[in-house]
DNA sequence: CTAGGTCAAAGGTCAG
DNA sequence: CTGACCTTTGACCTA
């Protein structure tokens, strides 16, 4: 959470153009890996020169280039290139001083999740691409003091946890833990924010990688539990 | 808190099925051979509905499911379902997710080794296949397992938040956490946790330190924001 | 045909 | 975060 945080803070509002604003280049071409079989062709990473380990992603890569695109895409990250020339020198020496650039190249060398090989960003989508990685969210005002407030209740949430009485910690941090589990798993089905057009897409994709069915499951029991938790220790109060 | 995570083994890889997500280009071969044999009835894998590739250990099944099956018998390997309901689903796009109900399926859609095609598992060993490939989940008393799904709880939030595409976060992480902080406030107020006995007295005085009626208005500020932004997004929707 | 073997490439891990 | 390294997957090939 720290990590991310930090990030925001370090990161510029507008992460608009950076990463993925593809021009024409020429790369494509070739893939020698030429009929007959010639072993020599392609051990260099098409992105920074290293020596290839192979095909990633549909094109030969090295394991650095692979793990990044791999990380980028999986985490949708969007960089922005700090000199802003969008021209950074991507070479194994180099590729790790500006990721925008090294994330531009990757998919300008035709990276692509699916491995497919011939994947021509340029002529294709100039958008599809970009339109990956970056998602307009957001609802344009509606919000103002959003951030003013989620800085003040996390500011206090911090301090609580700070004051929080690391004996309760140790001793009931599965139920505690359990209690926020479940009160947070519930907006994600019932909350208003879901709503948000561009916005649940993706919070629904993103769920799919832990399976809503199994959450639901998950819910489910965790439900019966509290409620017999509940009974248990205090027979006299109805259930919330 | 490490001990009880230590306990939840880890996951093994699980790509993302690639390669074949086409449907029509195939060249491969039978398939429709021809007259005299009815193939339309099972072309797809009995276990994952992805595309047949004939029959294999006695059933349709797809290459994948195949193969997997083939080394989980070999290797008599045992998996264990990390939601522990033994209910993941088993599709092409989540087949990778759970091995322990990728095998289950398996077994139950009458995979064996002797590639024998009517055996039935339902019948024969009801208990045999489950009792081992999954456990039984659900509270016999109130709290038996409250630590092993809090663990595994945790685990999932941990696993999820890890992938959660930054942008997210970084976008929205006001609101995201504006979202969990109204949730999160609730039990403190209501949540039957706090009414045990034993936990009650220091949650109170816990709560002391960050001031009662500054936290009432922040969550009633919360809510109205909450509602207000509801309201704007989702207007046919009532307020939960 | 399909068991079974094979291996490129995807995913995960985790010092550095 | 990076990237070397290791495991698993599944398309193909052989018998």
């Amino acid at each position: 959470m720290e990590a991310h945080l930090s990030k925001i803070s370090t990161l510029p509002a507008s992460p608009t153009e950076s990463a993925v604003s593809v021009g024409m280049d020429e790369s494509r071409a070739d893939k020698s890996p030429a009929p007959g079989k010639s072993l020599s062709p392609a051990l260099l990473c098409k992105v920074c020169g290293d020596r290839s380990s192979g095909k990633h992603y549909g094109i030969y890569a090295c394991n650095g280039c692979s793990g990044f695109f791999k990380r980028s895409v999986r985490r949708k990250l969007i960089y922005r290139c700090q000199a802003g020339t969008g021209m950074c020198p991507v070479d194994k020496a180099h590729r790790n001083q500006c990721q925008a650039c090294r994330l531009k190249k990757c998919l300008q060398a035709g990276m692509n999740k699916d491995g497919d090989e011939n994947i021509d960003v340029t002529s294709n989508e100039p958008e599809r691409t970009s339109s990956e990685y970056q998602m307009s969210l957001y609802p344009s005002s509606s919000l103002e003091n959003v951030y003013e407030t989620s800085a003040r209740l996390l500011f206090m949430a911090v301090k609580w946890a700070k004051n929080l009485p690391v004996i309760l910690l140790e001793e009931a941090w599965s139920e505690l833990f359990l209690l926020c589990a479940i009160q947070w798993s519930l907006p994600l089905d019932s909350c208003p924010l879901l709503s948000v057009p561009e916005l649940s897409p993706t919070l629904q994709e993103t769920r799919g990688l832990k399976d809503p069915e199994q959450v639901e499951n998950l819910q489910d029991q965790s439900q019966v539990m509290l409620g017999q938790h509940s009974r248990t220790h205090y027979p006299s109060q109805p259930v919330r």
